[in-house]
DNA sequence: TAGATTGTTAATCGATTAACAATC
DNA sequence: TAGATTGTTAATCGATTAACAATC
């Protein structure tokens, strides 16, 4: 299961359930290679791999597909999640709504500054200092890293010896850690990707006449 | 010139940047290889790819790298770049202060609430009325879109016909667009692939005995 | 039956790694 | 010279696509 496989698999159950709500009850391989921008083969080759059937001419049951997903992903209620680091970033995703629709919950934030502390609210906010203690007592794998560039690699061996399993990493540095999976959110850098990229494609223009709708 | 290259090529260059502040005056391959994760004969399959060029043994000298790929990225001064929705996410990226220090340039917010619109702000918060008139003032090409979901589509098309080349999507949508570049920034797909990654590893654990230190 | 769709095998493509000559 | 490093060719690997039989 690599990491591009589980991402169309997250995309396939959330295009299923919309599909399930407007009262559909099953898909072929061409809509949801549609729905992703793919090649339809890729999707039968995706569900052989997972050993999800479908029926000659008939498509895949969506109920049935849900249910397969649910199992293969280990579908077991509400993820609980922490962030560490409140500043800009961190914030932003306290206050995000839409983590609930999918199942995600976020616990608690700490940070380092006494003026970010709020132990009362919805959200709790505590100093660093509390964070084994709330690690241990709510069993947490996983926890945003949204600290300043300088202090990421210290504090990600801190929640790793606290017990975290998954770290998503928002600080633009490669952390070097062990028993830890690290997904990467560099925004900076894929800002800096898109400029140059729109940069080449102006240059090129005249090369190429034509574009694809969509570049990833 | 594809992404990932792109990316690395990028990389290279904020470390040979370190390097030279450093008052290191050469590189090896290995170097940039140990830093990025990766290995030294794609580096020099990069380098010889860009013609790039080194000194059998002597590595490749730090300030022709820097030229170089500063040749290749078409660098020059600042890039501007407006936020499109100022939510929490939007409201982060225009108060991150990090995106000076690499050549980017947040010039203005938009938003349809007129409890965010502060056009005297440093970085000016206008209603979304007046995003045609600025873009095309200021000649921008690149934006970020942070709108709810439901709006993304919409508003990227309107981005994109007064101009907008490059759209960072914050939206957890796939856009359909044509001329314009998208790169995607799907915080909420990535937390969720990194709590499902987690849990595999921990399903197999008693499988796998030899686990990287580091996994993409 | 004819047409559409799944599922799989074979072919292709590109990215990665291995091997090694050239050279300092 | 011996060792280290670049640069390139060949080999490998995995992902993607093409082709097509099976079947409803």
């Amino acid at each position: 299961m690599n990491k591009d496989l589980l991402n169309r698999l997250i995309r396939y159950k959330k295009i299923a359930t919309k599909m399930k709500e407007l009262g559909f009850i099953r898909v072929f391989s061409v809509n949801l290679a549609d729905a992703l921008g793919i090649n339809p083969v890729k999707v039968r080759k995706d569900f052989s791999f997972l050993n999800i059937k479908g029926k000659n001419k008939g498509g895949y049951d969506i109920d049935y597909l849900i249910k397969k997903i649910d199992e293969i992903l280990g579908k077991d209620g509400v993820e609980k999640v922490i962030i560490v680091g409140v500043g800009n970033i961190g914030s932003a995703l306290i206050n995000y709504p839409g983590f609930e629709n999918v199942g995600i919950k976020i616990v608690a934030g700490f940070d380092i500054d006494p003026k970010k502390i709020k132990e009362d609210a919805e959200i709790p906010i505590y100093h660093l200092d509390k964070m084994k203690e709330v690690l241990k007592k709510e069993e947490i794998k996983i926890g945003v890293l949204s600290v300043p560039e300088v202090a990421a690699q210290r504090v990600a061996e801190l929640m790793i010896s606290y017990g975290i399993k998954g770290i998503l990493n928002f600080s633009p540095v490669r952390l070097k850690v062990k028993d830890c999976i690290v997904n990467d959110v560099h925004i900076e850098a894929e800002l800096e990707n898109l400029i140059y990229s729109v940069k080449f494609e102006f240059k090129n223009f005249a090369n190429k006449e034509n574009k694809d709708d969509h570049t990833n």
